[in-house]
DNA sequence: TTCTACAGCGTAACACTCACGCAGTACCAT
DNA sequence: ATGGTACTGCGTGAGTGTTACGCTGTAGAA
């Protein structure tokens, strides 16, 4: 009996995390009946990761959690990174229908959607699911994305930079302010008091000499305690809205060139 | 004698690791020579990351490759993560003078640069230096960042969002690339492979009827094989050349705009 | 004398291998 | 149809190797 465990092109393989994702994984026809089901596991690794975080979503925890053995997880899940693959791409969810009537609002909808995703999962972020681009939940914002870009006018190969620039962006921001807020959480800061800090080291560190423009922030607009008070969400949000609005610019522009 | 070591005022301290980072750590005066140096240390800890990803930087391996024991290290540097920053941002460096005549050859010129740390040194775009978006390479960048978009004209909060979306876009491409390369390596393949075996699981998993843009990406000049060979670094980098045009493109209209 | 750097020992947590016992199901002989 | 049996997949406990890091004693420089 051959291996058929091993064809003879290594890419025409399908890692089982895929399958798993997809739920294309063989159902078991015969033995005792699994106790668990991979989307049980996910829902516990997720409320894990929302209390406390990617390290807090170890194998031990999740099983402890679940009331069985640390190693029964691995009937179900390869390894822990793939369980955390599997987390973020379930947390990543399907995309709402897209809200406005131009392709502008409609992409700007949905980018707002996926930042969302990422401020209630913040874990989430840290765990780049495109890495697979293939995981369901990631092609299904593809394909939400590319169509909301589709009456630009531009090739579907543009539409797939634009795309895959603002998916990358808007992961990076959410990764970016959950480090953030973690770095400020374990020096035991409040919002307001980060913000302080902020500047406070800023003036201290970056000399006026060498960086004018550095420097220069501290009067601006960015800096200044707006209405809206800064380490809170409102300005972030606003910050957020404009960068996309920046790519979308971009966009427009290419747009009406044809 | 009073706690020297805790203000009143959180707002006014500066960690441990942007002391040692900006080389702003007090020096010793009494006691036996320290047989390392910070940046001895980093050094060894960036060679440790350039062949084997962060998760080879550890605290035992950097310390016996010193040839010191490993709990030595917790003199020069806080944790383990705090190691990492500082190698990141050692790494960072300063950056080159940018080429070209125009503000938009000039901040291409920039994110091109970066983009090639991030490729000679994967490992480092996985550590959002950006956290703590004031170690002294990090404000480097963002310094000549500001400086190249200057005679756009664009106020200077403007300009710190566009550096600030370019800077992050940056990294995270880098991030993706070098965890996308994690992975094929891991199954064992070779670029050549992996561009095959991704068309076959996109051709495999996503079906015609739910995603049927993404699987138009399969006869689109993205995935179809070209005179740059996939996978390797010809193609993405023109990709990546052709992302940041796009937002050069949005900055160009918005400063057009005044 | 006083301060400091160094390192060995020890701890707790982690991911993951291996081997085992056991529970159901599918199939076959009757 | 029915009873027995072989087999497969399930859960898990013990064990391995590695990790970051705390504590403590020692040696050396000012």
């Amino acid at each position: 009996m051959a291996d058929q465990e091993t064809p003879a092109d290594p890419a025409r393989t399908v890692p089982k995390v895929l399958l798993t994702a997809w739920g294309a994984a063989p159902a078991a026809r015969k033995g005792p009946r699994p106790k668990l089901t991979v989307a049980r596991i996910l829902e516990t690794a997720i409320a894990l990761g929302d209390q406390g975080g990617t390290e807090a979503v170890t194998m031990s925890r999740t099983a402890a959690a679940l009331g069985v053995g640390t190693m029964s997880l691995y009937r179900y899940v390869e390894s822990r990174s793939d369980l955390l693959l599997l987390a973020a791409d379930a947390v990543l969810g399907a995309p709402p229908e897209p809200e406005g009537r131009t392709w502008r609002e409609r992409t700007h909808s949905l980018a707002r959607a996926m930042r969302s995703v990422f401020r209630r999962h913040p874990w989430a972020s840290q765990i780049p699911v495109t890495v697979e681009p293939l995981a369901p939940s990631y092609v299904r914002w593809a394909e939400a994305g590319l169509a909301a870009l589709e009456e630009t006018g531009l090739d579907i190969a543009e539409r797939a930079r634009v795309m895959t620039l603002v998916w990358t962006y808007v992961r990076a921001e959410g990764e970016l302010a959950e480090e953030q807020r973690r770095a400020w959480a374990a020096e035991g800061l409040d919002p307001a008091d980060a913000h302080r800090a902020f500047v406070h080291r800023l003036d201290t560190l970056v000399g006026a000499d060498d960086f004018p423009r550095v420097r220069a922030l501290l009067g601006s607009d960015l800096l200044a305690p707006g209405p809206a008070p800064h380490g809170e969400d409102g300005a972030d949000e606003a910050e957020f809205a404009r960068s996309v609005d920046l790519v979308l610019d971009g966009v427009e522009a290419r747009a009406a060139r044809g």
